[in-house]
RNA sequence: GGCCCCAUGGUCUAGAGGCCUAGGACACCACUCUUUCAAGGUGGGAACACGGGUUCGAAUCCCGUUGGGGCCA
């Protein structure tokens, strides 16, 4: 028989007290729970269409994805699309690119099909009408016929009362009668029919038991006059006809959730595992979102971020291994996550953690793969350019944190930038004009002579030019990089943009910069 | 406002009553390497929100306060 942590059986949604327990920490599971335990798990990512993939969302995404993989259930795509005013154009085909840019595969969904299907929501209105009939039919919900304005004044009641709303005439209206002006044509939204005593309790994954009195809880529209179910009327639906055996979704439908039960229960369906998930946010007071263009997938994507980087980066944010390793593909990530390393307080996105860990993907890189990523990001004239773009790759791999950062590091590579020969003045160099030109003077014939150009021949050479000055080797390298570049920073030193360069480029770059201390 | 939830450095977190003088990572600072800048190496400052319990012993359990968040309105 086998043995289970105690503590992972109630992250399971399974109560200790239930079973039988040789000590507070171990218990024995019965057959009854094992069968639930090896019993298939199902998750579902259920985005709406909105153009625009949040990364909070897509981390829920992540852990469903993480825990139907790793107990080797599937991982199910539903399009949520009722709420038909947020959809965009195109919105669909963001969230397959995304899911595919970060590996993470969907068993079923409206592009692979599956068992379940439909997948989108909007395409099974005929069945949210059935089970709404059916749950009236069991008195779980009631149609209300209220006119938008009437309710409004209920509502109002109910506020200055400080309950919550509830539709006091349609509720009491005897079903026969009810349905038969539904049949007549007038037109009516469904209610959940929320008892007004008792309480109703659910245990969730990672916030424990939850409960709260019924009479805390409103009447919430179901299925929309036009037809449509609302979310918490789909949502339940869904996941029980999909079969879902954990819901994965963010903490803002905590305290909903329990209407969700008593739907189920309504319906006398079993109740999936519950796994609410703490918020991501901007900072102390404002959450991630999409005015500032850095909450969404896309943003960081189109920036220069590896999508391997960005899901490391945000299964870190709630999650924790529970060791010191921090780097974690895809399917390591499939192996190691688990719902006891998730976390309950809310977490605020760290950008600089993010450039770091991608600064970090991008400097792991095999050469070859870096240098691919890195040609996608130079300019034409870079491109046309003679100098060699492996070399150049080479000296951005460990200086480039996000990849768009590149073309303004090698501003200075197809055409040298007009510069102030005050740069040549350098502080911490100990290098004045004047120094300068004696070491651009000497650096160039020297350099001229040069058989083969290679970086070590470059420095070689160089170090004897200060050599020969009696200065320090800075003093010769300083002067020959600015004058090669034209900036004060550059991505590798004045031997390794000189062999960038090679001889006749190099010279010219120099002579210019002679030509600018002389005069 | 009612209900629900949360609380370890600036940030992400480890922590399951003694292993905690609270560990790791990012960021920051210093030093180092050095042909600039990075990268690398070494070191440093920095946290258990507060108050009560429970216990021989509390970051850890309980209650309250404060602060923050969510839902409904």
């Amino acid at each position: 028989m086998p043995v289970v942590s105690a503590m992972l059986l109630t992250k399971l949604g399974y109560s200790i007290a239930a079973m039988p327990a040789t000590s507070p920490r171990i218990g024995i599971i019965k057959p009854l729970c094992i069968r639930r335990l090896t019993m298939a798990v199902r998750t579902r990512y259920a985005p709406s269409p909105t153009g625009y993939m949040h990364l909070g969302n897509l981390r829920t995404g992540l852990y469903a994805y993480l825990l139907a993989k790793q107990n080797g259930g599937q991982f199910v795509l539903r399009i949520e699309d009722t709420d038909q005013e947020r959809e965009r154009e195109g919105a669909v085909q963001i969230i397959y690119d995304t899911l595919a840019r970060v590996g993470m595969r969907h068993d079923e969904g409206p592009d692979v099909g599956g068992a379940y299907g439909p997948y989108v929501q909007s395409e099974r209105l005929d069945i949210y009408r059935k089970y709404a009939e059916e749950l009236i039919a069991l008195g779980g919900a009631y149609r209300c016929f209220c006119t938008p304005e009437e309710t409004e004044e209920q509502r109002a009641r109910a506020r200055s009362q400080n309950r919550p709303f509830k539709d006091e005439r349609c509720c009491a209206i005897p079903e026969a009668q009810a349905s038969e002006r539904a049949a007549a044509g007038q037109p009516y939204v469904v209610r959940q029919n929320i008892p007004r005593t008792g309480t109703t309790s659910y245990d969730d994954v990672v916030f424990g038991r939850i409960t709260i009195e019924n009479a805390e809880l409103d009447d919430t529209v179901l299925m929309k006059s036009d037809g449509f179910p609302t979310y918490n009327f789909a949502n339940v639906i869904d996941d029980h006809l999909m079969e879902i055996s954990h819901v994965m979704r963010g903490v803002e439908y905590l305290s909903s959730t329990p209407k969700y039960v008593l739907l189920y229960q309504a319906f006398s369906w079993d109740i999936p595992v519950h796994v609410h998930l703490p918020m991501i946010n901007k900072n102390a007071t404002e959450k991630l979102s999409k005015r500032h263009g850095d909450a969404s997938f896309d943003d960081f994507y189109n920036k220069g971020y590896l999508p391997q980087a960005i899901i490391n980066y945000i299964a870190l944010l709630g999650w924790a291994p529970g060791t010191d390793e921090e780097f974690f593909t895809l399917p390591e990530l499939v192996g190691r996550f688990s719902l006891e390393g998730l976390s309950k307080s809310p977490s605020i996105f760290d950008l600089n953690k993010l450039r770091w860990m991608n600064g970090e993907y991008l400097r792991r890189l095999p050469p070859e793969e870096f240098h691919a990523l890195a040609m996608r990001w130079y300019p034409d004239d870079v491109q046309r350019s003679p100098v060699d773009l492996r070399t150049l790759s080479r000296l951005l791999q460990n200086r480039t944190t996000v990849l768009s950062e590149i073309p303004e590091n090698i501003d200075f590579v197809a055409a040298l930038p007009d510069y102030d020969a005050a740069l040549f003045t350098h502080k911490k160099m100990k290098t004045d004009a004047e120094m300068a030109l004696q070491s651009l003077r000497a650096a160039g014939p020297a350099l001229s002579a040069l058989g083969s150009f290679g970086q070590d021949d470059v420095h070689a050479a160089l170090e004897q030019v200060a050599g020969r000055l009696g200065l320090k080797n800075g003093q010769v390298m300083y002067p020959v990089r600015v004058a090669l570049s034209g900036k004060e920073f550059t991505p590798g030193g004045a031997s390794e943009l000189t062999e960038l360069f090679g001889k006749a480029e190099a010279l010219r770059r120099i002579d210019v910069g002679i030509s600018k201390l002389s005069s």
